[in-house]
DNA sequence: TTAATATATAAGCATATAATTATATTGTTT
DNA sequence: AAACAATATAATTATATGCTTATATATTAA
């Protein structure tokens, strides 16, 4: 695995992100899966626009990336970035985000019909 | 190396301590030396109150150990925390902080006379 | 015991943060 | 094109944070 340092600032600037239950929520959960913000808003006791606001934060130091397809913008983890090797690093430490990976699947947001 | 895991909002708390440059730093600082706050008081631009108020957070989440030593305190990192895992993986992507080692080292702020 | 040094605590203040509600934007479906 | 659905942005607000100055505490030295 690269172990790259990534300058105090900048490693500062990440692991505020992180420090935030919500967003270090987040990403582990994107570890194992992407998600779109409709399905976020099924494990997270908050208004749609807080999550929207998290997922930029994410998105503005590049840790995630986004992509639409159809109607929904699905975010996963960027392993392009440089910070990437940090983040595996830390998730490590962070219990996998299975009850709430279940949860998602469960209410599965992103299908209107049952069919 | 050992690397449990520590509750996801556990691991927020610590995340977002060190998600502060001046705090990192003397994490980053500590792992190769302990120092007394009149050290760290020669390599931060800001007061002695100020570091002493981001070491007692570091305290508080029991990161870092103190041990009097005549009219000094010395801070290390106590590597008996269940943090203490996460703590050497966030620091490997965090350049050494050898320059401020150096800075202490020489400005030897301990020694009132140069004898 | 008085003065000096090292550190901690308290109070105050300016800025940052995370949430909310309201509204705008973009894509889909009819 | 109109209605709807998913997401983003803006404005507002309450609380948290990090700094400062002033003061207290504890140890050492004169």
């Amino acid at each position: 695995m690269l172990k790259s340092t990534v300058g105090i600032e900048r490693a500062a600037s990440v692991l505020k992100l992180l420090g935030d239950k919500t967003r270090l929520t987040m990403v582990a959960i994107l570890k194992q899966r992407e998600c779109c913000v409709c399905e976020f808003l099924e494990v997270f006791d908050m208004s749609q626009p807080s999550i929207s606001q998290h997922l930029r934060k994410l998105k503005d130091l590049g840790l995630v990336k986004e992509e639409r397809r159809g109607q929904w913008i699905y975010y996963s983890l960027n392993s392009q970035s440089d910070l990437y090797g940090l983040i595996e690093d830390v998730l490590v430490h962070v219990p996998v985000q299975t009850e709430k990976i279940k949860q998602i699947e469960k209410s599965n947001p992103t299908l209107r019909c049952g069919c």
